[in-house]
DNA sequence: AACCAGGTGCGGT
DNA sequence: ACCGCACATGGT
């Protein structure tokens, strides 16, 4: 891999990371746009224009002191290829990743990573994201997620306005835990039973949110998230005995450890985009 | 027009 | 601990 900055432009070459697959086709993250084959998202203010390349993408509008924040999001300094070669042993999950080598999962802050997968429950993708670009809508121009603080000023009767639905007071209760002084951070370097645990005190997380929280926003790679998808292709492809998304997330974990998070992603998008029959 | 969507919270067994 | 149901809304 090679990275080079020049004049505000970050170029990534040598890379396998495909970025229609990570942040547009993926379901990890829902407000990036994409016209006409670039890339636009705002990650913690930081606005960013994606330009794909043949073998890698170059990222303009990069303060030199951000080029670190951008490495880490786009998870750049993992080896993928060596976290394919750990599952081996599973012939599924190896092949879901042969299938997908551009796929990757990003480092999104925890507060954003929250706040959309709150919005995620019962919802479908283009759905999540059109819901994610109203809540952004709300607050200023600048295209990134709320702040606590801004969102903060935000009442309930707005966001159903914008179509959160029942979700909208799991926003609001959610943000206030974060206002009155929850650090979602600090989880970060919990077990990751502990910082489950707590993450299930927040409304509208459950074990698959908080599991996408610690995914995508914790940096905790044993994270497993179960949703119907997931649990069906775990009954077909590995734990034909298996009864219950609990147990699958826990079976999931033995086979997988610290590379759960990233074979699931790969094992869900086949599902989803049809690449491996489920019969 | 039903049915589904990367579920969660709640009350009743 | 497990089970069933309500919950908003729009895409397919």
């Amino acid at each position: 891999m090679n990275i080079e900055y020049l004049n505000g432009s970050l170029e990534i070459t040598g890379v396998e990371l495909d970025p229609q697959l990570t942040l547009m086709d993926s379901a990890q993250v829902f407000h990036w746009s994409r016209i006409d084959d670039i890339f636009y998202g705002t990650v913690c203010g930081r606005r960013a224009k994606l330009t794909p390349l043949p073998d890698g993408f170059r990222l303009d509008g990069v303060a030199e002191k951000d080029i670190t924040f951008w490495r880490h999001y786009f998870d750049l300094d993992r080896d993928y290829r060596a976290v394919m070669e750990s599952c081996k042993q599973y012939p599924h999950a190896y092949r879901a990743m042969q299938l997908l080598p551009g796929m990757r999962v990003l480092n999104q802050p925890a507060w954003e990573a929250t706040i959309a997968f709150i919005l995620s429950a019962n919802n479908n993708v283009a759905r999540i994201r059109q819901l994610v670009g109203k809540l952004i809508g709300l607050c200023g121009e600048n295209g990134g997620i709320p702040s606590p603080e801004q969102l903060g000023q935000i009442d309930e009767a707005t966001l159903r306005g914008i179509g959160c639905g029942y979700r909208a007071p799991f926003l609001v209760k959610t943000t206030k835990c974060v206002l009155d002084g929850l650090d979602l951070d600090t989880l970060r370097s919990l077990p990751y039973d502990e910082a489950h645990k707590r993450l299930l005190l927040l409304p509208g997380v459950g074990d698959k949110v908080a599991d996408c929280i610690q995914l995508f926003g914790l940096g905790q790679g044993e994270a497993f998230p179960v949703d119907v998808w997931v649990e069906r292709l775990m009954v077909r492809w590995f734990l034909p005995d298996a009864h219950g998304k609990k147990e699958i997330r826990a079976k999931a974990q033995e086979m997988f450890g610290v590379n759960a998070g990233i074979i699931q992603q790969s094992l869900f998008h086949c599902a989803r985009l049809s690449l491996i029959s489920l019969e």
